[in-house]
DNA sequence: CTCTTAAGATACTGCTAGTAGCTTAAGAGA
DNA sequence: TCTCTTAAGCTACTAGCAGTATCTTAAGAG
């Protein structure tokens, strides 16, 4: 073995390792020596980059993410939205970046500062996208106010987490994705605005 | 040290000590060396009647458990309802109790017998008593027939433990409560029945 | 050509789950 | 009261993994 890797080269071929070992069982599953063998290197010269395991996998996590933003759907109708934004939240979680995120997001209670980036980019997974739909249907006249508000907003999403956080790994079917757009993310978007009701609080 | 327990007393003992092992320092920290520590006895011992660290601790879960069923609250109002049965489930997720199942669901993604059992117990938590609480309202002619599905039902719990899925341990404060009871629950169940809408579906 | 840096190899500590085997007390039956 | 079976208690062990230390040697800059 005459050629020796270094700097931006090894560190790519570290990760890659990673990613790949990520994908194939898991974080939980994840050793530094399996990363270091597959990578062809050493242990010391992971922790030289990464001061642990779980900064590695996070590293690695944030290497396989697609890169390009992505555009907000216009279908025409607030329903068609919300089903495709939903989908297309659906694919991200039950892909295998989504399963290790959320086995990430399980495991990494003890780094409250990691925590926090990593949640963040759950937590508000495209909320700008759902004020921009929701906006356009109050430009139509589809829905009022009361919609226009980050709860209401996020709710089909947050639905859509908690479905996952029961569940486990398994991906959501598509009925539950238009039972929650039909029950609830829709019939909250386009109820008209109350009249002799008193839902109205700070 | 002359005495020596047996069977249930025995039992009895090693359970305790990984409930308050639980508590102390929680699941992911707690050791079977301190378990059988704080028991006075030897690791073998609970290996015995427990075949891993796992489900000795679903047992001490259990057994940590309170016993008696609660009464469906009954204020008048469906958002009294709403917010007392939304604050009792808060109660019990930020508590030790809710706290532990939370560790407990995260860390047995390698057991799907297991997981099961314990998931049934969060994922209806409750159901009906937010049946009952809208149906109530529904003879009160407070709520429309809309309103009668589980997914309306459970959404300000599904909600809420949404918020701890994002939060991790941090209870979630009573703003959010209210926020999640005036800008979702109370909405869609007293949505008036549409007329010109078509958003009923299977 | 030399000198600094860091990669590579290997061996180590420390911790924990889970196992093994022996010794001895508990408690039941005679 | 004696005895015999069961299981508690004790101690030592294996195996696996995170993270550290040390030494040798290749890369690459000047």
């Amino acid at each position: 073995m005459t050629t020796r890797r270094r700097g931006a080269a090894l560190e790519e071929a570290i990760l890659q390792a990673a990613v790949e070992e990520l994908t194939e069982v898991g974080y939980r599953e994840l050793t530094m020596d399996g990363v270091a063998a597959r990578a062809g290197t050493a242990k010391n010269v992971i922790y030289r980059r990464w001061p642990s395991r779980a900064a590695l996998c996070i590293a690695a996590y944030r290497h396989m993410l697609p890169s390009g933003p992505d555009s907000t759907p216009d279908t025409g109708s607030l329903r068609g939205d919300a089903l495709a934004l939903l989908t297309r939240a659906n694919d991200r979680m039950s892909s295998p970046v989504g399963r290790i995120l959320r086995q990430l997001l399980a495991d990494i209670h003890s780094d409250p500062e990691r925590m926090r980036e990593l949640r963040d980019q759950v937590a508000r997974a495209g909320v700008s996208h759902w004020l921009t739909v929701l906006a356009r249907a109050a430009s139509r006249g589809e829905v009022g106010q009361q919609a226009l508000t980050p709860r209401v907003a996020t709710v089909a999403v947050d639905l859509l987490r908690n479905e996952y956080a029961l569940n486990g790994a398994t991906a959501v079917s598509p009925e539950v994705l238009t039972e929650i757009v039909d029950q609830v993310f829709v019939p909250l978007a386009t109820r008209p605005p109350a009249s002799s009701d008193d839902t109205s609080r700070d």
